[in-house]
DNA sequence: TTTAATTTGTTCGTATGTATG
DNA sequence: TCATACATACGAACAAATTAA
């Protein structure tokens, strides 16, 4: 009385009317899409990320244990198990193992898309130029958009990170980096798009992987930790300014200058070239 | 004798030292980083990612099946199946019942991305505005690249896809768009950036998927064809002048002219301020 | 501090639907 | 048609880890 399959609700038809495509019109005109079929599993996976897209899961929650979801899907606790690793690689969840209270809810994060652009370095598909020069344009919109929009507030908040990070210096670059790491985080709130704040944090990220893998602490010195707060500190009085234009040339100019050096030299020159005014027409 | 558990090689040490912080020098100044539990199904999903990114399985190649890979990575059946589901959701890979080969890999893709950038849309942390702005950056930054950096075979490529984008409109929308998209990679693969590429491709599918379950049918219309064909022709002749400020803002103007409608007034008027030369300094 | 209960990680065995030759 | 190999799915068991009594 055991391995028996009693029921076998696989192979669903349902796999949900997608928009966008083949319209179906009365009897003589029908055009009908291709079936894919529907995993137990990814239909676990889809209201559990739904949960947590519409916010009924919160960062810190707690998913119900494996056993007692194969019970509330009716699934075995194989199936149950394979959905928890597609939503953990995803980032939205995490497991450990005697975690009496079930997975632990992280909410949306970019560690999927950290994956993804990691692979493609990896694979070679992108280079350290195209990281630099995507960061360029990030870095710089971000910083026009909060040079137009930015309140009092968000001034004011800037000014505390960066005296952040002027405190924060003596303690090493692992704290330094971390304050810095804030002040971005404030200037990319004050220009109002959070897509741009993502992507271009994701691609910090990856640089420093990438140099890091390379040239082992190549920018951990004071001198450097010094120019990056002269950096900072120009920014900051080109968004108090409200003139846009110079806010973005310096966020280029810094990103040149900190890793133009790293690049070879016929890369090096054509960044150099997205340095000047007409970047954009 | 069943439900045995012979080896239990879990709880590994090695999680291997991943650079980037943490320095270890001598004996009296040692740092730690916290380690993380390494399951067996993540040192599969490690292996044949590696394999995937560095060209040693391609796409269209096939996986042992998955009796097989239990054999070769010697787990179990569940922990190779919880691999393949992380690495499906991933888009790396596709497998499907009754196939004798087992399953597909895919190449790199960026269906994960996708993934990530819809959910960001569905939990209203990023809006339509976001969206369009981030695709004036890439496409007019691609636009300028391709610009100043084509060939004469890229030009000739471009001339052939907008011939072909021409041809296709009496075939309807389906088709017209399939050349579309051809022509944009033209530019892209001349601008010699994937990254931008990639990433305008990602938010244009998910642009398009927004608008759709929004609007249905809203620009399969003959003049709306007619009138992207003028722009493309517009931007193919910026880019054979190698005028790269005109081909951003056309590039700008047309993103603009396509989607300002679906905004709301507040997000068109912000919108609209960046079509203008000082949208970089 | 030790113990007991619960939970995850992992394995094995079995049954069923599906695709290929 | 049929046999074979495959993926999907279920159930039971044990080991290791965590928490709380």
């Amino acid at each position: 009385m055991r391995g028996q399959a009693r029921s076998h609700p696989q192979r669903i038809d349902d796999s949900g009317p997608k928009p966008g495509s083949a319209t179906l019109e009365g009897h003589g005109d029908v055009s009908f899409r291709p079936i894919r079929p529907v995993r137990s599993y990814e239909r676990i996976v889809e209201q559990i990320e739904e949960a947590i897209v519409e916010g009924r899961l919160r960062d810190g929650d707690f998913l119900p244990s494996e056993r007692e979801m194969m019970s509330q899907f009716s699934v075995s606790r194989s199936t149950v198990r394979e959905a928890m690793r597609v939503l953990e690689s995803s980032g939205l969840v995490r497991s450990r193992p005697g975690n009496p209270n079930g997975a632990e809810v992280l909410g949306l994060s970019t560690v999927a898309l950290r994956k993804t652009v990691d692979r493609l370095v990896m694979g070679r598909r992108v280079r350290l130029v195209d990281l630099i020069h995507f960061r360029m344009l990030m870095e710089s919109s971000a910083n026009m958009l909060a040079a137009r929009l930015r309140t009092h507030e968000d001034l004011v908040a800037m000014e505390t990170a960066l005296e952040e990070m002027r405190a924060a210096m003596p303690r090493g670059y692992e704290a330094f980096s971390a304050a810095d790491v804030r002040f971005h985080a404030l200037v990319a709130q004050a220009s109002g798009n959070a897509l741009i704040q993502m992507f271009n944090e994701v691609v910090h990220d990856v640089v420093l992987g990438m140099i890091a893998s390379k040239i082992a602490g190549s920018q951990e010195g004071t001198s450097t930790m010094e120019l990056s707060l002269l950096h900072h500190a120009d920014v900051l009085e080109a968004i108090r300014a409200k003139d846009a234009p110079r806010a973005g040339r310096i966020a280029r100019e810094n990103l040149f200058e900190y890793y133009g050096v790293l690049l070879p030299p016929e890369d090096r020159t054509a960044v150099r070239l997205l340095l000047d005014a007409q970047a954009l027409g």
